[in-house]
DNA sequence: TTGCCACCTGGAGTGCGCTCCAGGTCAAGG
DNA sequence: CCTTGACCTGGAGCGCACTCCAGGTGGCAA
């Protein structure tokens, strides 16, 4: 089986060195492999890992909830409707803050459309006045 | 024109009250009017502004980002098309922001959907088994 | 007039998620 | 062998965005 040093590791994950330690250090990574000169050596699962908590932190996860999943994933196959549940609930908060984005991302458009009306007109024109204030 | 007390301002934005005093004393807010008591008396353009803050914000843009923008606006008019600039940069920001959410949103229905696969098969099926790993 | 509560100020403290550092160890190339 | 650079450990430090606090003042209601 494949396997990589810490710095492979960085630049395929994008995690730093210190990064990758401090996941193991608080229990998010488990205790990687070592070799005999005490030196780490990660393998596919723990990139496969890596991507899962890279995709959960990219998404907002707090890690304090990603320790809760590691936990579950740590104690077999019962725990799984519990995996479940906390990635359903994760997902729906995932959807509120693409909802959310999407919205206040409309605002900055209309903001951008209304300076851009007011620099065409030279002045704020009564068409657009009740746009978004200040 | 309508005025209000901090306490109405907070429960009108979200904005807790020592946050409010916070964005004032960085200059995110500009001198607020006083009562001759020395008490914060907010406006509707307050209000306004304070919501394009929020807007911000809640899309991510660093305080920084916010400072420089809000000075923007208080230099005039011929601010307008950094304002622009500034605004569609974030624009553009917030834009691959949901983007990405929106492809990690996808893999943690995947990895859902891997587990109720997993528990129905009561194992691993070989169908199942290059889904997203751990 | 006296409570009382909302509000004021300046400054210190907090929580999160890393990031940096000092001082030491391991192993491959020359 | 010896150098060199990647790696090791434990612990301290940092940047952001607030949040809390102590000690004091304003103003309304009873």
């Amino acid at each position: 089986m494949a396997t990589y040093t810490p710095s492979q590791v960085a630049a395929k994950t994008g995690f730093s060195l210190d990064t990758l330690r401090y996941y193991e250090r608080i229990g998010l990574l488990g205790d990687i492999a070592r070799t005999s000169g005490g030196r780490r050596t990660y393998d596919d699962d723990d990139l496969g890992w890596l991507g899962m908590v890279q995709c959960l932190r990219d998404t907002g996860m707090p890690i304090a909830d990603m320790l809760r999943f590691a936990e579950l994933c740590r104690n077999g196959d019962d725990t799984i409707p519990e995996r479940i549940a906390l990635l359903e609930q994760h997902d729906a908060t995932v959807q509120e803050k693409i909802a959310h984005l999407n919205t206040q991302q409309q605002r900055i458009s209309n903001k951008i459309q209304w300076y851009r009306d007011v620099t065409r007109a030279d002045d704020v024109p009564s068409k657009v006045a009740d746009s978004a204030p200040v």
